[in-house]
DNA sequence: CTCGATGTGTAACTTTCAGCACAGAGCTGT
DNA sequence: ACAGCTCTGTGCTGAAAGTTACACATCGAG
């Protein structure tokens, strides 16, 4: 299959910054590319095999979480169209099992790289390379912060938090999401999200019907957020 | 001041793994490094100014660790002799300011190039830009894990796994620490760290003296770890 | 020896979170 | 309309963790 004008073509549409920053490189990278396509709710992380390539998401979300002997669940982090998959990265170069998993949110169009073209691009591209170590230094960031919140942060608060970014995210539309499922970005309990969102509810804050959540006062929420 | 053929001898002889696995490039990595020697419990990452060199440790160890509102802590990882600081790569890289605190626990030796050197050094050495790219993922899963336990592992577990390690490394000698360090590891508190280690003594697996603990019984340690 | 600093023990209490159990609401397919 | 499903609300219980408030022990310096 060869789909290289079809991802370069992607590439400058949809993520400019990425395409600019990576330059010439992009397309030396996408040249031994192969394309591939994943449905919507795949682990991608149970079986290893996949382990053995290298892959960037062009569509699609992948949620990279860990759960506990007890059922529980919490999200790490999301990689996003124009990120690349940490994961792979991970099983690359240290030939490791990735401590955790990962499932493919919505459809995903990404492309692969097995392990010498991936070695062939750092070696061959500064911007390929720069590109690599910031995206990984970044999420570190983001994961350094997530152990803060959860060691010293309360629920409440958390909570109050990430219905702050998805409220960002969907511009202040309803969200189309189920208690349970934030509990399991958080890291609890379906009962714990009910409890406290009912609160929130109770503070004018938020809206609640069955599998949405409609936002009513933004300073409301970023009170719980603050305090 | 040139110290470079100090510097060659110190890893050759210390860190014959990380040497063997730089190769050639570690000489052209020194060649332009200034060595700098910093005092036991300087605070590294308060002050911006470092952030402007990216720094490989050779001797003593850097404490890298969070702290909450209330003056809790907790350590997100050590930075050990023959790796290099994560946080400088952060900084280098992103040009956004750590987002923790590092403490210099014994006195530093440790290697700095500068800003173009470490990009020079990058471009310049397969070795050098794959060994940065391991470290970094490595981290990476060692702070994913800590998300994890943080979330779902209760305390009087997390001490035990704790205590496990730090014997372990000792070869099962007395741990010469107070209860106050172990609960800035941990993320919690002093009383927290004495009742559960009290608990333990109970259970026959350590001995509490003053700034000292005495492996008892490392089965009956493991025993908590595992439960 | 005395004093102050540091480290430890611990009791009483509160807050936070989790787990269980179950009722009821709303949606969907037949 | 009915059955079955998913989703939500909520009371109760208890465990885990944090807070407060002291008492006391140990050590080193003067």
């Amino acid at each position: 299959m060869n789909a290289r004008p079809d991802l370069e073509q992607l590439l400058h549409q949809q993520y400019p910054e990425t395409a600019d920053l990576l330059g010439a490189a992009s397309r030396s990278i996408l040249a031994c590319a192969r394309q591939s396509r994943i449905p919507a709710g795949t682990r991608l992380f149970r079986e290893t095999e996949r382990c053995r390539h290298f892959m960037w998401l062009l569509e699609g979300t992948v949620r990279v979480f860990k759960h506990s002997a007890g059922g529980r669940e919490i999200t790490l982090y999301r990689v996003a169209p124009g990120d690349l998959c940490v994961l792979s990265l991970q099983c690359l170069l240290c030939d490791e099992g990735f401590p955790a998993e990962a499932v493919a949110e919505s459809e995903l169009v990404g492309v692969t790289l097995t392990r010498p073209d991936f070695d062939r691009a750092i070696d061959d591209s500064p911007e390929f390379r720069r590109y690599l170590l910031q995206v990984l230094s970044r999420r570190m960031s983001e994961v350094v912060q997530l152990v803060s919140e959860v060691t010293f942060q309360r629920l409440d608060l958390r909570l109050a938090c990430l219905l702050g970014q998805l409220f960002e995210r969907a511009g202040g539309e309803p969200l189309r999401t189920t208690h349970a499922r934030l509990a399991r970005e958080l890291g609890t309990t379906r009962e714990m999200v009910s409890r406290i969102l009912k609160e929130f509810e109770h503070q004018q804050c938020i809206e609640l019907r069955r599998g949405e959540i409609c936002l009513v006062s933004r300073e409301g929420l970023n009170w719980f957020s603050r305090s």
